[in-house]
RNA sequence: CGGGAAGUAGCUCAGUUUGGUAGAGCACUUGGUUUGGGACCAAGGGGUCGUAGGUUCAAAUCCUGUCUUCCCGACCA
């Protein structure tokens, strides 16, 4: 890449007003920085600055993917419908499926992710274990037809991704390459200087079993994450297991009443009409899982985990049944429905509910409750399952501390696919003794283009961005306060010329601006190290200022490859 | 997909209530004065008012359709 620039021969278009569709810092600053513009909703176009930071990123990512022997390739966006037909995507993967016809009115996707076109290809391609394991990967446009794209490049319909596919012909050999794949992730997210947590995760329609996701740590995060006070323990909230010892209350049973609790439809409300407390209520909840009902209970003050319900069903879809469904299933309105008198359906509950005595519910008729309710005496229960949310305080699954919440941005995911896509593609070669296997799969992605935004997110002031210097567009911003006077003049253009013989990537603001303009500018777009060509030029000082700290000091000419060399190497 | 809001100059917006032939600030061009934290003066260029239709002597303004964008929610390999 080109390493040095004339702010006056390049596309830097800064902007003094904010966006009025951008909410978030990255979003916002990228735009008034210059990096980015909207082409679409969701769609964005990078300009210069944006794309060399983009650029960093990939670098970076492309080390860490060689240095564990994954090989780059190239696939195509434009995928053929039939393999996806074959996979079953072409019609559970739902309308974010970007689907496009040619002029023969032939059916096409728009690549959301690669496992069908690299089955297929490697499938085709390697018929022995002798070539197996194998790893490649792509950087590459993915489309994805977002119901709602916000939040600038975090949630866009095209983005980059990083995607790799591994190939093994044992399960060893994939957590061989699980684990490298692991520390490959962990070592690109450090050098790019984000905070971040790698925390277990759902594999959702993806399947297999192991799997994480790495989190960079921030506010507007969409996801939460459960961690421990005390040990390594991180999960998504989706998936993060309660296993909390319930006390058995030491409490005599009392008989089952039914009671008028009219206008009460919520727990709190109840819980508040019977002076009682939240946690001794059944909250009962109609689900539909794969199209069955299932009555599912957990304790007041906890919520169901549809995650979890999923899978202690292994289903492939959980949704609330709608009011119209309770009415009909369960004979009354979704504020007064129960457990109680119901056989004609699953009965599922969360643990906690099996330690509540003389609880109360909904009766199944409309603004009527029963208290004094028992489990298992009242009413039968098919299975307790853990399903509920882990809340915060409670003890962390590993035994160790207590849990706290988080919120992440997802920025990489790596799974276990074991060989769901090579079954259906049909990838399988002949193992040493001959014999006919299927391939073994992991995939491993990384949003770059989210991860850059991710980047700004956690490294940004009121000013602009503050890159880390692994990812600026360029290490120094040299500025001449005025190029009329001869001797600032000449001092930038020779700096100019030198900084580029040394190793330093530098951005040169030699516009007809006045000071003002250029230091916003300069703090705008974030680079690491500010030199400002002024009053001391013919000294031959320039003044030097250090984006992430403000410290700010003359250095004569003579000692800047030295200086530079310093704060550049030095850790940000 | 449900709910809400908005489309007027490159950007941020006013003008719409009460219909009368389009404005401000920033940005841009030219000249001048300025020059260490988003200068000033003067003169300019730039808009089928998202779009299609309707009402009217007359529509940015009223009505209908449609497209686009944003927000909240649901959804999310």
């Amino acid at each position: 890449m080109k390493c040095i620039m004339r702010h006056s021969q390049t596309l830097i278009p800064t902007l003094k007003e904010v966006p009025a569709d951008a909410e978030i810092a990255s979003h916002k600053l990228l735009v008034r920085a210059g990096y980015i513009r909207q082409t679409a909703a969701g769609v964005y176009s990078f300009l210069p600055l944006g794309n060399r930071v983009l650029k960093h990123v990939e670098e970076i990512i492309r080390e860490e993917m060689d240095r564990v022997g994954a090989v780059e390739m190239l696939m195509p966006a434009l995928q053929p419908a039939d393999l996806w037909k074959q996979s079953g995507r072409w019609y559970n993967f739902g309308a974010e499926l970007m689907r496009v016809n040619d002029r023969h009115e032939r059916q096409f996707a728009l690549g959301a992710t690669h496992e069908e076109v690299i089955t297929k290809l490697i499938g085709d391609e390697v018929k022995s274990y002798k070539r197996l394991p194998l790893t490649v990967y792509q950087i590459q446009s993915k489309f994805r037809d977002e119901k709602r794209p916000r939040f600038g490049l975090l949630r866009g319909r095209e983005f980059t991704m990083k995607d790799a596919y591994s190939f093994h012909q044992s399960t060893e050999s994939l957590d061989d390459m699980y684990d490298k794949m692991f520390r490959a992730y962990s070592n690109i997210f450090r050098r790019c200087g984000l905070d971040f947590r790698a925390v277990i995760a759902d594999s959702g329609a993806m399947g297999g079993k192991d799997t994480h996701e790495f989190m960079v740590l921030s506010e507007i995060g969409e996801d939460t994450i459960a961690y421990s006070d005390h040990s390594s323990f991180a999960a998504n909230i989706e998936m993060a297991p309660v296993n909390n010892e319930y006390l058995q209350p030491n409490e005599e049973a009392k008989p089952l009443e039914l009671i008028d609790t009219p206008g009460r439809y919520t727990m709190h409300d109840v819980a508040q009409y019977l002076d009682q407390p939240l946690a001794n209520g059944m909250k009962s909840l109609l689900f539909k899982v794969d199209e069955e009902f299932v009555l599912v209970l957990s304790r007041g003050d906890h919520d169901i985990n549809e995650v979890k319900l999923k899978n202690a069903y292994q289903a492939t879809n959980v949704e609330m049944a709608t009011e119209a469904e309770i009415n009909e299933v369960l004979g009354a309105n979704a504020g007064s429905v129960g457990p109680v008198h119901i056989d004609q359906i699953d009965v599922i509950a969360d643990h906690a509910v099996r330690s509540i005595m003389n609880g109360y519910c909904g009766a199944n008729q409309d603004d009527k409750h029963f208290i004094n309710v028992c489990p298992d005496r009242d009413f039968k229960v098919n299975a307790y399952y853990d399903l509920r949310f882990i809340q915060e305080g409670d003890p962390s699954p590993d035994g160790q501390g207590t849990i706290q919440f988080a919120r992440g941005i997802e920025v990489g995911h790596v799974f276990k696919l074991g060989n769901i896509y090579a079954d259906k593609i049909g990838a399988g070669f002949l193992n040493e003794q001959g014999k006919q296997e299927t391939m073994t799969m992991g995939c491993y992605g990384i949003g770059v283009s989210r991860t850059l935004a991710a980047i700004v997110e956690q490294f940004h002031d009121e000013d602009g961005i503050v890159w880390p210097k692994a990812i600026a567009p360029y290490d120094l911003h040299l500025l001449t306060m005025n190029p009329k006077h001869q001797d600032q003049f000449e001092l930038s253009e020779s700096l100019y010329q030198q900084l580029q013989q040394k190793r330093f990537s530098v951005l040169y603001d030699d516009r007809k601006e006045r000071p003002g303009v250029k230091f916003a500018d300069s703090d705008l777009i974030g680079l690491p190290v500010r030199l400002t060509v002024g009053k001391r030029a013919q000294e031959g000082y320039v003044e030097c200022k250090v984006r992430a700290t403000g410290e700010q000091f003359d250095i004569h000419i003579s000692e800047l490859d030295e200086k530079l060399t310093a704060l550049l190497e030095s850790s940000h």
